[in-house]
DNA sequence: CGACACTTTGAAGACGATCAACGCCGGTGG
DNA sequence: CCACCGGCGTTGATCGTCTTCAAAGTGTCG
């Protein structure tokens, strides 16, 4: 019984939170454990869809080549966090990035026309689904809007909370659980951009040494963290930060 | 019976394509028609969401007021997309965004609890929602990386190329169906920066000169379309272009 | 005709990318 | 044990791009 290495948490994770027991222990029994060590690929660009895979622990890197050779970060996903279920549901023929493991991984994999057929036949998986995919839509256009319309040192600033929340680090001191390098390229800026920027926010309330970051007030640096949302306050940063 | 009022092209809407008659029949039975005109707002921001929107004909825009008082455009939807079926699927208390009717628009509403209803039951409607939602998380993805790693030249050339594209229109000669401001303002840069990109592009075959378009070749011009193509070609831009 | 929204052009300034150099650290091999 | 190396991170200088402010031209609709 896969359940056994399942953390507590699970009933948080998008992919499951609300579903019955039978519900939960029937999608689980679907699944194959599979561990991944750093460095190691877990497929390409390109490659056909043949999993939707949750990650039980470490943390994985979506990537993809430019034109010009270099690689730009799409996503780094962590524990409780799925992949490709977009790739899987939606209309397209291959992997549409290249996945990486950053961190030592345990995932669990589920082919992916066996998630078609129990979303078929279990109506709240499906609407698991949906609202798991519905949200990350909503997410990548905020940050596409965020892209757009905020200075460096405000997407680093958004980044750093975010991940203090996500992480459930705490503000006055945590340790960036990823490189610096992988961060730059997470938030399409050059190393040398994020290197300036974190000097600049230490006048802000946010001090960066090393891998040691402390945010001082929240509210202070509300200003750079998401320009939305101080109208728009869907950022999942604010609504956290606001509990 | 609505039906009447709807175009051929129905069998292409991500919503309803691939569903059976009775499947359809049973859907469109749901809905009740709604006309707005130019300039009407069909919601605001924070408004409950009421209703899954379908666009039968008409364009309506999607756009967050920015805390300095500014205002983002998010997309620009035409006949057969939806409206909302993120927020209704997802986790939210409210619209995310204004609506505002570009052109004169005739709507068809389905309310948001019927929706999940009919979902849970016609496991056929789920995929396709799936599939539609899936589909734009990745479009917004893709337009996230574009608005990191393109120049506003890219930027537009791209949107250009694929305006022509999804509306079907003459590469060689076609007017634009929005003002510059409102394109602008999705592509997320100044009127004044578009403007003089627009001069630019001049030389790498694309003319713009008031509303008329022409795109003269569009191999050309390739490294100014979705500078991700080249080696990940899942823009539908390119992939409806290869065709 | 005149008001007004839309568009274009110019000049100045801010910002981020790029290139280059250097410091820091962990690992390898002599 | 030390020397060397490669990956990572910082800092400085320069350059191209986009925004901003200002002004003038274009169009439409009353």
């Amino acid at each position: 019984m896969p359940s056994r290495i399942l953390p507590d948490s699970i009933h948080r994770w998008p992919l499951l939170c609300g579903l019955t027991d039978e519900d939960k222990d029937c999608l689980l029994a679907g699944g194959r454990i599979r561990q991944a060590s750093r460095g190691e690929t877990l497929f390409r660009y390109g490659d056909p869809v043949a999993h939707l895979c949750l990650i039980v622990s470490g943390a994985v890197q979506l990537f993809r080549y430019t034109p010009d050779g270099n690689s730009r970060t799409i996503e780094i996903l962590k524990a409780g966090q799925t992949i490709c279920e977009e790739e899987i549901m939606g209309s397209c023929r291959g992997h549409r990035a290249n996945a990486l493991v950053v961190d030592h991984a345990i995932l669990m994999e589920f082919p992916a026309a066996w998630i078609k057929e129990t979303a078929k036949k279990h109506s709240a998986f499906a609407l698991n689904l949906l609202s798991l995919i519905s949200d990350q839509a909503h997410m990548a256009k905020v940050e596409a809007e965020h892209q757009a319309s905020m200075s460096a040192t405000q997407l680093v600033a958004c980044f750093l909370q975010r991940l203090c929340v996500l992480h459930d680090f705490d503000p006055t001191g945590f340790d960036l659980p990823y490189s610096k390098t992988l961060i730059a390229s997470r938030l399409g800026m050059e190393v040398e951009t994020f290197s300036r920027t974190v000097t600049k926010l230490r006048e802000q309330g946010i001090t960066v040494e090393g891998k040691r970051v402390s945010i001082r007030d929240l509210r202070r640096i509300e200003q750079y963290v998401c320009a939305f949302c101080s109208i728009a306050d869907d950022c999942p940063t604010h609504q956290a930060v606001k509990k």
